[in-house]
DNA sequence: CCGTTGACTGCATAAGTATGCAGTCGACCC
DNA sequence: GGGTCGACTGCATACTTATGCAGTCAACGG
């Protein structure tokens, strides 16, 4: 009875509702749960502040106080963080890494002269799972991997890095 | 006739309660400002929530949820990153720096070999208002300072790093 | 000394968010 | 078909946070 426009389209209604609600986050115009919902009803979702204020809690977003403009709500820390360590990863490998290949669990990277330890920094930065650590010498990072399925996927996410992710 | 404890001790009470906020917030068990308000209680300050709400949003701490346990209240990723990045800064110039001299605008660092980028990085990183931006070589990392004044707060700042911020 | 000003706070309450409960719906099983 | 289960949601309301207003106090100037 609650019925009037979801229930036959729901079937994956809260996923892309709440793809509809990151986007308008990421827009840094969302102050309180009822925008969203304002937003939303514009977007032909009917929802309720109930039900986003539990997307909200799903997706992690945080209300920050941003000066004068009082609060909005943002994504987290976290996000933001790997979106930047991945950037710098990226640009990293771009700029300044001639070849990767790995020799069991063992990785070795050569770099332009000098700039091991930048890219050093950028992986450690990434906080890759796989990796245990790294060390940087003036052209070259050996990083160490945690288990061989690890190393493989390192070596694979790596040398994709340049095309794949941007 | 709201003077129980703080009228005349009351001096510097909101910097000391602040930081006191600041600790436990830290410890990360406060997830409501009414346990802030028992946990201060407790510490001998004798407030509101009401005051502790303007804390709070002065101190630019924000509400995140941690999985089973419900809200919390951290500091604010700026913060944390802020603190990351003068470790890394004090930990690079600490090992790898040489020699740090101005000449006008432009700063001149002399690293162990291969250490430049990597120096370079972590004052990147900590986004000083003063750099205009940094050039990494091998073994020397030249610093732009945005002007004069701004060159002699950096110098006086880096020079200085080792001892007096940790 | 007295009035003015600005910082700080509590009180009461408004504003905003979370949640117990019940209803709907599709999937699955008997 | 009917029963059960789990995911999802709205409603009403509890819970939590923010804020308008007024009071206190120290600092300052006349």
């Amino acid at each position: 009875m609650s019925a009037s426009s979801a229930p036959t389209l729901s079937i994956t209604s809260k996923a892309k509702r709440q793809r509809a609600i990151l986007d308008l986050v990421r827009g840094g115009v969302i102050g309180t749960q009822e925008e969203l919902v304002a937003e939303l009803h514009q977007r032909h979702f009917a929802v309720t502040q109930a039900t986003v204020s539990r997307d909200i809690r799903e997706l992690g977003l945080i209300r920050v106080y941003h000066g004068e403009a009082g609060a909005r709500y943002v994504l987290p820390m976290a996000e933001l963080d790997a979106e930047l360590a991945a950037d710098r990863l990226r640009n990293a490998v771009d700029e300044h890494v001639q070849s990767i290949e790995f020799v069991d669990l063992l990785g070795v990277i050569h770099t332009n002269p000098g700039c091991a330890p930048l890219v050093a920094g950028a992986l450690d930065g990434s906080r890759f799972d796989e990796i245990a650590g790294t060390i940087a010498g003036d052209d070259t990072v050996l990083v160490i991997a945690r288990s061989r399925p690890a190393a493989q996927r390192l070596q694979r996410r790596l040398t994709s890095l340049p095309d794949a992710s941007l």
